[in-house]
RNA sequence: GCCGGAAUAGCUCAACUGGUAGAGCAACUGACUUGUAAUCAGUAGGUUGUGGGUUCAAGUCCUAUUUCCGGCACCA
């Protein structure tokens, strides 16, 4: 349970820290002049500018240095509330200060200075009384970040780090990024043969190798199915459209510089389709439709491209090829609420069934004066937007609104998650259109005989397919679920002499009964191959020796656990289903 | 794309300030015939990401480039 008290005296600690940092870092590089030192999640950063200078790993050593040196020599913290036009002088020489102190207003704030030693900050505090107080720190890395988060900005340096009030909770957290690493899905790919990359390839183009493939294909076979059961019918269309269609959606204004450059082919241009929204509006243009018919649920699993930005490839969470669970829902104004509610609701559905709890639900909404992004009609927004506060509220699912954070035809709930390592992402997604639809001109015969244009609702479940599977991946540390794993059984015989034939027998039958199960009939002994079958993160290790041949039974490891337990062949088939069904 | 770091055998990593690449695992061969996380011995494996340059000499220094990593920015 967390105490919220001792939250907000680690972040005053952390951000007393990060004072601390500027305080050692001036030392060391008098011309530093300093932007914003926060407390985030895990510790605080400080963005500095130290014109030429660039601070690499040893010194960040040396800052370190300078700090227990400064935190030993044990000066107080002292506040002081100065009036703008004092803060204004104080700081007259540096732009940093002033174009943070310009930005406030008497009225509203304190303007407060807080000094330790030789060394004095504009903040607003709290903090700690004295820089003795802050012992247990370590500087974890250094980074480039845009002044005011604005690419058009000149890159200061930010220099990250952490601070504990114990030695042991600084260690835990050390550990714990350590661990991190252990469980991102890069790691685990490579070390379980999931998937490969190759400069030859491309970047940005990860490959699934065949026991990565398995994973994939449990993956779509169970959304498809969910979505079957849900009145979804299923397209498939081409992975290149021409560019007069995204012209047609607006995409190609809106986007262009995120998609793969046109292909020119006999006077017409084509791309690589970034996504699959145009498709599926062709398909319903394909026929007129009664409001009877709504709503129609076109569903793709759908292999999409998209130029990232170089520095955004990461793993299979984020190529410049992936596969979207994606499907665009045709309905009446009337039927919005209810459709949306059903998404929402099979979001959660299938988070039960990956045992998903660390989520967080962002209604993303326009930010009214951005009418270059956004489409222009007030009115379609404030109502678009209300209906999706209206439905989360009577589903009393507890989210947060950003502003700006909307796709240009429409507003969206996004559901996020953190990776191991890394920036929190989007997994799945429910946007609501009332752009497209007119631009493609679709229609449907109202009850009153007057054609009507239908709302649209854009929808991804597991989102990418891809990314879905990194996250799986690290929330599992790589021991997937039974029903996801490549292999599910490995089979031990003792002796190849003796057992092999019972061994091939219990493969053959597991087999017909669609376990995925291997047999590991290699001249090793028996630990050497349960190890190769725990590293591999085999759900489960059958040995059969003599023991086993002579009673017809099987005995067997689970992944996790130490015991062997012995069944009927017929019982162990039994559990596995049972563990399969269930989804465990 | 931007700032910084890195790239050595299939994998994980060595090689002090420049002196001519080495280990474990994996692979292959042989012996061992094995009961729950590594049996032993041997063999083979490399234009040190790629292209230029400096030097008597480059894995090591310089330069360009590609990819990867940590952030920033981006994410329809």
């Amino acid at each position: 349970m967390i105490n919220i008290k001792e939250d907000e005296k680690l972040s005053i600690l952390n951000h007393s820290c990060a004072h601390l940092l500027a305080q050692a870092v001036k030392h060391l590089y008098p011309h530093a002049m300093f932007w914003v030192g926060p407390v985030i999640e895990e510790g605080f950063y400080y963005d500095i500018d130290l014109g030429d200078s660039v601070i690499t790993d040893e010194d960040l050593t040396r800052i370190e240095k300078e700090m227990k040196k400064i935190a030993k020599d044990g000066k107080r913290i002292v506040r002081h509330e100065i009036s703008k036009k004092e803060a204004l002088e104080q700081f007259q020489d540096d732009p940093y200060k002033i174009d943070l102190i310009n930005r406030m207003d008497e009225k509203e704030v304190v303007i407060s200075c807080y000094t330790q030693g030789d060394f004095t900050d504009l903040c607003r505090g709290p903090h700690v009384e004295s820089v003795k107080e802050l012992k247990h720190f370590k500087l974890l890395k250094t980074s480039g970040a845009y002044w005011k988060g604005d690419s058009k900005n000149k890159m200061l340096q930010r220099i990250y780090g952490v601070c504990f009030f114990t030695e042991e909770d600084l260690q835990a957290h050390l550990q714990a990024l350590e661990d991190a690493k252990m469980r991102d899905h890069r790691k685990l790919g490579k070390d379980l043969e999931l998937f490969m990359s190759d400069d030859l390839v491309g970047r940005g183009l990860p490959m699934f190798l065949p026991k990565g493939y398995i994973v994939w294909e449990q993956l779509e076979n169970y959304i498809k199915e969910k979505e079957k059961k849900l009145g979804y019918l299923h397209v498939m269309t081409p992975c290149v459209g021409s560019v007069e269609l995204y012209k047609t959606s607006g995409h190609w204004d809106h986007y262009k510089e995120n998609m793969f450059p046109a292909m020119e082919v006999d006077g017409e241009a084509f791309v690589l389709r970034p996504m699959n929204c145009p498709h599926h509006m062709m398909i319903y243009a394909n026929k007129l439709h009664s409001y009877k018919d709504l709503p129609i649920r076109i569903g793709e699993i759908a292999h999409d491209f998209r130029y990232e930005a170089s520095g955004a490839v990461k793993g299979i969470e984020r190529g410049r090829h992936f596969c979207q669970n994606d499907a665009h829902l045709f309905v009446t104004p009337e039927q919005i609420k209810e459709e949306f509610k059903n998404v929402v609701d099979l979001i959660f559905d299938v988070y039960k069934d990956f045992h998903i709890t660390n989520y967080r639900c962002v209604l993303s909404l326009r930010d009214p004066n951005d009418k270059e992004k956004y489409h222009p009609d007030d009115e379609m927004w404030d109502k678009a937007e209300n209906e999706l506060r209206e439905v989360l509220t009577e589903l009393g699912i507890e989210y947060t609104e950003e502003i700006g954070e909307a796709a240009f035809y429409g507003p969206k709930l996004d559901v996020n998650v953190r990776p191991a390592v890394g920036n929190e992402y989007t997994l799945s997604t429910c946007q609501l259109d009332f752009c497209l639809p007119a631009k493609f001109d679709l229609k449907y015969v109202d009850s009153d005989g007057v054609k009507k244009t239908p709302v649209v609702l854009h929808r991804a479940i597991l989102g990418s397919l891809d990314r879905f599977m990194a996250y799986i991946l690290e929330e599992t540390k790589g021991a997937l679920p039974l029903w996801l794993s490549p292999v599910q059984v490995t089979i031990l015989p003792v002796n190849n002499d003796y057992h092999l034939t019972y061994a091939k027998e219990i493969y053959e039958w597991l087999r017909e009964q669609n376990i995925r199960v291997e047999l590991d009939d290699r001249e090793e002994k028996v630990g050497y191959r349960m190890r190769e079958s725990v590293l591999q993160k085999i759900p489960y290790t059958l040995i059969l020796g003599q023991k086993e041949v002579d009673q017809k039974v099987i005995s067997f490891r689970k992944y996790g656990t130490e015991e062997t337990i012995t069944l009927s062949k017929e019982e162990f088939l039994n559990h596995l289903e049972k563990e399969i069904k269930e989804k465990q």
